[in-house]
DNA sequence: AATGAATGAGACTTCATTCAT
DNA sequence: GATGAATGAAGTCTCATTCAT
């Protein structure tokens, strides 16, 4: 608002370098530690940018972790989106959202540990950003249900309840492999998806051969 | 009941009373604010009880809390067992178990929400503890599954798989309720119980007429 | 004051066995930490009282921790002088003062310690028990040193001086060996002796043979 | 001087400045106290510094008493060489650095009473620079001693153990001096010195005229 | 004589945030 | 835009001492 006209372009360009910066390595310190035994201190460090330009960049702990959250929930949607937007059926649209899903957080374990929990370690300010995160998650499979239901390839379900029954299937199962080494997403992936659509009252291609 | 603790200590069992207390203080102190926004201060002030009086029970918050979680997952896993053996088959048993849980946390919220989320904001450290009762709750599943499958009334499924993915669909119901105001587990239970059924091949008996 | 009379002897003699107790227990915690860091429940685990029961013989930690100095400063000051007197000369006399408490010490590390430096952990309040300690040990040096004086053996000298540089002396060489793994006092018994004799004029009969 | 730090921060140097102050500040405060009865809060309050600031400069109680225990340390030992560098023999040297201890801590009674006793209060974590700063001052007389031997001005001696002695007789006269008002070193030192000369064989100049 | 639960003052340390430079 | 020294409010935990039994 009050910088020079002339050197607008570049620092503007500058200045969402740094965002970015600072984002990836606090989604780093967020994911490893939780955001409260997160330090401000050690995201900068990570970058080697002081307390002071953090600061610059985001106005509190609180505001970064949040940012972090949108970005990578953003992508990761977007990914589902445009998983479930090459499929053919409403049922096989739903079915690869949540593959892509798993397969997504099996390759990135920080993503799944910010996703997943670390963000309850922020206190109860944390409920009304967990819910738009999840609700957007659910939107996507309960879109391609409703379609499903429509189009009468299963029979009517409640598929608000059914497409957070399946995420938190879906959580359980990230959750439990990051904390307990339990199997990997990508490995119960199959499993898992058979389960979910049976549940709905859908047959899956992968139930008779997959995993007789 | 006001003043000093009663003073009629001494008797043997004292003690425990004691304990008792603490871990009810703590258990309300720690749903509300979580591990880490929870004040030992004010687990002691809400019983009268300085916290020396408290560190002589509890050797530290951490072990109060974990305390705290161990005595209510007791409990819960406790009438969830006992409302699953009051069933013939071993599907209704199953069944028993996951609408006792969801019935018994949408009386208590307080409950619901130590034992669903509350414990990540601890931080780390709270990743064992997590494991251990979210085992012990999909054991409870997982031994009537497998005994249905036994039993021939419903088709093989990966049990362990399974009853996560029971626990991960009731866990998200009962987030969603906690932490948006949708609707109660109670509510939900004929509905998800329904689903869950269906994804292990099973069909309850509700299938036909509660929801119609 | 008020007990039965009858039992007064029989009670007396527990409680003065009780006190020994916690004075041996005291001594080797208050040796082991330091007063500061010495607790009052370790002192009473060692011997399995309670700490109610400990403060019914003493009035506090600071009386204990006296009272302990006092007990061994009086069991070593005795020996001292007992050396001392079963000596012809004034000069052996110092002599053999000194070389007792050398090899007293040598033999009780946990005596070193609590008289040497543990008290110091106490605040300043030690000063003027240390000071109380430290004269009486310095008296018995003086009082031989002031005859040989007299009896012309040694030369003129400050022996109060003298007799505190003696024992600074000394106290050296113990610390050294409490804390850096110097040379047992013992082993550094009879150099020393020469060079302290050497200090205030005398010649000791080592002098010639034990150290060549 | 009054309120906040002097707001000219940020030149290099402020930093150490800074450092300097809260050394002198912790000195002050842990030679009156001893270390355990020293605030961190207090020393902070003499320089209006907040504890966060202070703890910013030093990780801990700790390292900040072993700073301020190395720096005076540092500046003693100086003192003592450059005395004994300004002599013609070794004997005079050995001599020199050892008044020059004693006059330097006759002015300063807060130097003597942290080197000299108030590390104790640290507990058992202490000995290791106790014995490194000791050892030290020892070193310094040790060399003296040895090329007085070696030059023949004395006569072999255990020189460790001499150089030890002297430390423990300057030790014993400077703590009689803070904790019983005893004469102060300086008045001492004439007197000490013949002793500790005549005690490895050396006669001193002062030994004729000085005290007649 | 002894127990041991309870007190309570207070210590050290942490860390998000600010602001002069 | 960035630095980093400084703030200050809190937080957990300690432990000598007391006292009802």
């Amino acid at each position: 608002m009050q910088g020079r006209p002339t050197l607008a372009t570049a620092s503007s360009d500058q200045r969402e370098k740094t965002r970015e910066r600072i984002l990836e390595a606090a989604a780093a310190v967020f994911a490893d530690r939780g955001y409260h035994d997160a330090l401000v201190d050690e995201i900068g460090d990570r970058i080697s940018l002081s307390k002071g330009g953090l600061y610059f960049h985001f106005p509190s702990k609180e505001e970064l972790f949040f940012s972090v959250i949108d970005r990578l929930a953003n992508k990761l949607v977007s990914k589902a989106e445009k998983a479930a937007g090459n499929q053919d059926s409403s049922v096989d649209a739903a079915s690869a959202a949540l593959r892509e899903v798993l397969f997504t957080l099996s390759r990135q374990k920080r993503l799944a540990r910010i996703l997943m929990t670390q963000g309850y370690s922020m206190g109860n300010s944390f409920a009304e950003k967990r819910t738009e995160v999840f609700d957007r998650f659910a939107d996507v499979i309960q879109v391609h249900l409703d379609s499903a239901v429509a189009e009468g390839t299963i029979p009517e379900v409640d598929s608000r309840l059914a497409s957070r029954a399946w995420l938190g299937a879906m959580n359980e199962i990230v959750v439990h492999w990051l904390y307990s080494n339990g199997p990997s997403p990508r490995e119960c992936a199959d499993d898992l998806n058979a389960l979910l659509l049976r549940s709905v009252g859908a047959v899956s291609i992968n139930e008779s051969d997959s995993r007789s």
